[in-house]
RNA sequence: GGCGUCGUAGCCAAGUGGCUAAGGCAGUGGAUUGCAAAUCCAUUAUUCGCGGGUUCGACUCCCGCCGACGCCUCCA
């Protein structure tokens, strides 16, 4: 057994951080709520996936097996209410919906889902699991519909924390049909007009919660090891979910329920005052993200911003916090991301490797203990430390957030190698301290890609002007300043210098040359 | 009202019953530079919402208060 024993997971259901032990050893199912498809995803969307991704990022490399998966929920009453809307087929909103979804997943590097099953191609197996549970004496049907009987369960609840005689459940038509009012929907009938599929109960479509249960056991088994979320999912979804598959098998659904927080955009607080009962504010008034506030638009933000500032600003804090979403944070987050990207270019100038294609990394944390076994220079010992301190800060539940404090430690002790060794002066650079600078870098390259970062090229941002012709343009201006500062004309290169500043572009005169970045 | 989460410097954000309370952004001083930019060095919380309590000792545990936030079911 190889994998790695030393992680804890914060598990909702017991609320505390537990030792990370799963079904099988050194295999991993995992499970993660994805979207309802009947909009464009927000930014809000993002977390789980960014989170999940990079928790199976660090199990692969901690040498588990992993399989992850993520449904896409393409049957519901808003998909509906979007089809009607918009006169096209349900179906048509889903697939839209998914390939925008899909397309954000890829901009943020999220590369790691094994399955993204769909609930409409699955209506076999979830009429079945509704009849197991029918049998099982957990659900009954009412006029069409099926429900499940909370009162069966004497553990429903436990994950919410909340009593079944504490739901009060809402009037309405619904409400005549079900035997007890926390009971909830399985199976719906159809109303004219709308989707559905053929079943024991006649034609309708499945609840909300029944598809996890359903997916999750076809492509998990009855009981896997992580099941993921945001927080607000934790009632009723997950709750439910959870009675579900537990009545259905007698046995737990999963090990460790895991949740992120929730995204809340920065700025002035909505100051609504006063504690009225129920009173939701409106999504508009409060700092809540949400579709039908207009939050949206994923892709342009993607597209202005690029996918890994986005992917660094969610892993910077962490994943059970809430994340405060703003332009500010976001550009702070890019400043600091810079950091690392100037990193990689000294050392792409200065060795005219590619960092992305020619350093040497660990894959997994055994390979790179012994790559870092016998470091023997102050700089590699010192990302030896730092590289085990990153890892403790990861098995404990995951904490990106101080994962991340240690990679600025190490860039910055890579920067000062590369001053204090000289390596900026091609005279004075010694064929061993390149060796160590690569090796350095090889490190920080390994744990960048269990966070998903510099994994590749950074992507120019959408504004960036088109490549080619402004590379040209920048040669040709940097060569005439380059000339004018020859013969001391300080005036002529200043203005060149100045100019480029007011577009955005500054320039770094550096030993050998002089490079360009634009801000 | 019920069940939870949270409140750490100008801002963002880790963390711990007792070594110097990480790191980032912004700022300031210095090295470097023709001047810059970048990089490096130094510096910015005697203090962790407020008030009590437990303890030899709490920011970390407990109680209360204030404030922020989430959830409280299909039908909406």
């Amino acid at each position: 057994m190889t994998e790695n024993t030393k992680i804890r997971v914060y598990n909702t259901l017991t609320r505390q951080k537990e030792p990370f032990a799963t079904v099988e050893p050194g295999k991993v199912g995992m499970y993660l709520c994805g979207p309802t498809v009947y909009a464009e995803a927000h930014i809000g969307h993002m977390v789980g996936p960014v989170i999940f991704d990079t928790i199976k990022r660090y199990l692969v490399y901690s040498g588990y097996q992993v399989y992850w998966v993520v449904n896409i929920t393409d049957v519901d009453d808003k998909l509906i209410a979007a089809s009607n809307k918009r006169g096209i087929p349900m179906s048509q909103v889903a697939t839209e919906m998914t390939m925008d979804y899909l397309a954000n997943l890829q901009a943020l590097g999220v590369d790691q889902i094994d399955a993204l099953p769909r609930a409409t191609d699955n209506m076999d197996e979830i009429i079945h699991f509704i009849e197991e549970l029918i049998a099982g004496g957990h659900a009954y049907a009412s006029d069409g519909d099926v429900f499940f009987d909370v009162t069966s369960d004497s553990e429903y609840g436990q994950l919410s924390n909340r009593s079944v005689e504490s739901q009060q459940g809402e009037g309405g038509g619904a409400a005549a049909k079900k035997r007890s009012a926390g009971d909830f929907a399985l199976w719906k009938s159809a109303k004219a007009g709308e989707p559905s599929w053929d079943s024991p109960w006649g034609k309708g479509r499945p609840g909300w919660h029944i598809e996890c249960s359903a997916m999750s056991r076809k492509l998990l088994g009855k009981t896997f090891d992580i099941h993921g979320g945001g927080l607000d999912l934790v009632f009723p979804h997950h709750e439910n979910e959870l009675a579900q598959s537990r009545c259905c098998h007698g046995q737990p659904m999963v090990r460790y329920w895991m949740h992120n927080g929730l995204m809340q955009r920065s700025g002035a607080t909505a100051k609504l005052g006063g504690k009225a009962d129920r009173q939701q504010p409106t999504d508009a008034a409060s700092n809540k993200i949400s579709r039908s506030a207009g939050d949206g638009g994923l892709a342009q933000l993607i597209e202005q911003q690029t996918g890994d500032r986005i992917r660094f600003f969610l892993l910077r804090s962490h994943y059970r916090s809430t994340i405060l979403f703003g332009d500010e944070t976001l550009e702070e987050a890019g400043q600091a991301l810079n950091a690392f990207y100037r990193l990689i270019q000294r050392f792409e100038r200065l060795t005219e490797k590619s960092f992305y294609e020619s350093v040497a990394y660990a894959r997994d944390r055994i390979s790179g203990d012994a790559a870092l076994a016998a470091a023997s220079t102050p700089l590699l010992k010192q990302l030896a430390e730092l590289r085990a301190s990153f890892l403790d800060k990861m098995d404990d539940d995951f904490n990106t957030g101080g994962a991340v404090s240690e990679l600025f430690e190490m860039a910055r002790s890579i920067n000062r190698f590369v001053d204090e060794a000289k390596l900026e002066d091609a005279k004075q650079r010694s064929a061993e301290d390149l060796e160590i600078f690569t090796k350095a870098m090889g490190v920080l390259r390994e744990l960048g890609a269990i966070l998903g970062l510099f994994v590749k090229p950074p992507k120019a941002s959408a504004d960036e002007g088109s490549g080619e012709t402004l590379a040209g343009l920048m040669d040709l201006l940097i060569k005439l300043r380059a000339d004018a500062r020859a013969k001391k004309d300080f005036a002529t290169s200043d203005t060149i210098r100045d100019g480029l500043s007011e577009l955005g572009i500054t320039l770094q005169d550096l030993k050998d040359g002089t490079t360009w970045e634009k801000a």
